[in-house]
DNA sequence: TCATAATATGAATAATTGTTCAGTTTGGGG
DNA sequence: CCCCAAACTGAACAATTATTCATATTATGA
């Protein structure tokens, strides 16, 4: 499966010279900035100049419409996110699988609370955009990335790899967008990843025993 | 914590004869199928009218404006979901622990996927709207619930009953939105469902495995 | 140095759309 | 049956805002 940017996204222009490429990170900073500061129905191409140091046209030589603003952000966000993740599992090559989902809940958790406010932002910028593309690219990314991993621990081997990445996977991501949705008490956030890991745990040791009773 | 809705999104006049309660919901259930159809973006208060067949001038009469709207919508569904939850704990007091997790992932994912075009729709309607104070009485209705069910469990006492439940509730509800994030085969979705339901086991028999030990 | 392509400007445009309100219709109680 | 409040109508208004383009500035390399 193979992401394609959808043609009516793409850049206009792809910048030649420094300035330009100044201009292009200074518009995507802007708009970050503002999603945050103010959300996106306050989000104005006029603003986001303004705030980036720049006139509207252009911003309209590198951005074809409003929408490819957040498709961008996301984008950068996105990409960061998977090489963080493709780090920590490359990192965790042939250690045992309990180390492995727990340098990936850290790993995880911690990127989305660094900044809680631009993760809130993004959650909630996705409204206008066609993010399918980019949500499926990042999830071969990181599904290859993790499966790899898991496939390497030094302690197990598992019947159904696919089976046991994917619901590692959703679940942890899952229980992180969702911890952030109701708004937990750092003591409780704390609490849950803890026991977060305790579950993964508990649910890769049943794996195993099944392993060894099938075999 | 009580959850107090906005006096913005509060309808104007309340209707007293039995064509205006008809009117209101006409209103409320055209917003749906727009926002199922065409996205938020589309929505306008005059397509809304339209679809309902009712002027726009009537509309406002019982919405401010047209964020109510989509407060209106979410408030009906949660109520709704959070009732279907109230009434599977209820169901399940005196059962195993494990036959409440069970219980308790059945009937999320099955109102989740029942329209799935809806919940798509609605989890992506959230912008505009205030939508923490909704999300947070959610929250504390269905805690309740699952808590009371929690400690009625035939085989099992919880020593910290408020992490378990908090623990349980946001894997279980953070893993099903996600799996609607990455679009998973029939099959895969399946295949996590059942493997979330083995995770949530080994959990529990780790909870009283931990709680004997503490004895 | 100069020519040319790249980059930047921002007032003007065009279209959309949320919201109002003066007037009409409807229904129920007396 | 009749009256008044409730409910309804929809053209008109006001405001916002995404997008364009004719023009100006800046960088580069020959």
């Amino acid at each position: 499966m193979i992401a394609v940017v959808p043609s009516s996204l793409k850049p206009r222009k792809r910048p030649q010279q420094a300035r330009a490429n100044a201009t292009l990170d200074a518009v995507i900073e802007a708009t970050i900035q503002l999603l945050v500061k103010d959300g996106y129905p306050q989000l104005t191409t006029t603003r986001v100049a303004e705030r980036a140091g720049v006139s509207v046209g252009t911003m309209y030589q590198y951005f074809p419409h409003k929408q490819a603003l957040i498709y961008a952000v996301n984008e950068r966000y996105l990409a960061r996110l998977a090489e963080k993740i493709e780090a920590t599992c490359q990192a965790s090559y042939g250690q045992p699988a309990e180390l492995m989902v727990e340098a990936l809940i850290d790993t995880y958790w911690k990127a989305k609370t660094e900044r809680p406010d631009v993760t809130r932002a993004l959650y909630r910028s996705v409204v206008e955009m066609d993010n399918e593309a980019l949500l499926a690219e990042f999830a071969t990314r990181t599904d290859a990335a993790t499966t790899a991993m898991f496939s390497n621990a030094s302690d197990a081997a598992f019947a159904d790899i696919a089976s046991v990445n994917r619901v590692l996977v959703t679940v942890i991501f899952g229980t992180v967008r969702n911890s952030f949705e109701r708004a937990h008490s750092d003591q409780d956030v704390e609490d849950l990843r803890r026991q977060l890991l305790v579950m993964c745990r508990a649910y890769l040791q049943n794996c195993v025993r099944v392993d060894r009773e099938l075999r």
